[in-house]
DNA sequence: CGCATTTGACCTGCGC
DNA sequence: GCGCAGGTCAAATGCG
């Protein structure tokens, strides 16, 4: 052994308790795969624009399937990361969580200049990174929940709340098992993703939560490609307490 | 040749 | 204080 290696722990240590007690946002996203889509390979992670490369994978307890750790590879000072795992409840059920946000705008795939996607204009914005090419650009069919926890310790969480009512809940057995699964379940709006994805709105909670969460579909190129054909997306609010 | 994926080991945090 | 579970990193292998 080396010293080097010494340091490369010491190094670690620094990291990992650093990012360990951080109060990052999490963003909970429940994709099911239907039978057409079937296993997109296995556990074909869903990802939405931007690459992600897998850095480890864990059999997580109470669920026969492992979790999987993404990492976003558009980047490479890209602190988003992504972990995809089953619901225990549904094989058919992804559960993605997302956490950190991503530090360049993503791959810009379509038009609409950063001023839809970053209204606010957050102080640190690097843009350095290329709009790289989406490598999963399309997906079959694949309803998507998602819930956004800013922060699990606090009180107050955002989450995507759709005006849309619900007429029609094909999804309502899944939610059970989700929110059985996940413990904590908000909503089951139907809410379309175009529609979270035009908060050019200044709402508050939604100006807000985008504001800190300043990451993810944010994307004028996400809006796109909802626009593009996003009808397959669940929609399932749900939010980890912790 | 480069990049992504896979597996194992190690460390940290939390709960009991 | 000990044990368990979760999360991350590093090295190796495979594929494009």
């Amino acid at each position: 052994m080396d010293g080097s290696v010494k340091v490369s722990k010491e190094l670690k240590h620094e990291t990992q308790a650093s990012k360990k007690r951080r109060v990052v946002q999490k963003t909970v996203v429940t994709v099911r795969i239907e039978a057409n889509v079937g296993k997109q390979k296995n556990e074909g992670p869903p990802s939405d624009f931007w690459s992600w490369r897998k850095y480890g994978q864990k059999p997580i307890k109470g669920s026969p399937y492992p979790r999987g750790y993404y990492r976003c590879s558009t980047s490479k000072g890209c602190s988003a990361k992504k972990q995809v795992e089953r619901c225990r409840t549904d094989a058919s059920m992804l559960i993605i969580t997302y956490t950190s946000s991503h530090n360049h705008p993503g791959p810009d795939l379509s038009t609409t200049p950063n001023s839809l996607n970053q209204p606010k204009d957050p102080q640190t914005q690097p843009i350095e990174e290329t709009p790289t090419t989406p490598k999963e650009d399309h997906q079959p069919q694949q309803p998507i929940t998602m819930a956004s926890d800013e922060d699990a310790s606090e009180d107050h969480f955002h989450y995507f709340q759709s005006t849309i009512s619900h007429e029609e809940d094909p999804f309502k057995v899944n939610l059970e098992k989700t929110h059985d699964s996940l413990g904590v379940v908000f909503d089951e709006q139907p809410l379309a993703y175009p529609h979270l994805m035009t908060f050019s709105t200044p709402k508050s909670e939604e100006n807000d939560f985008f504001d800190e969460l300043e990451e993810l579909p944010t994307s004028s190129s996400f809006t796109s490609f909802m626009r593009s054909g996003f009808n397959f997306f669940d929609d399932r609010i749900l939010v980890l307490p912790s």
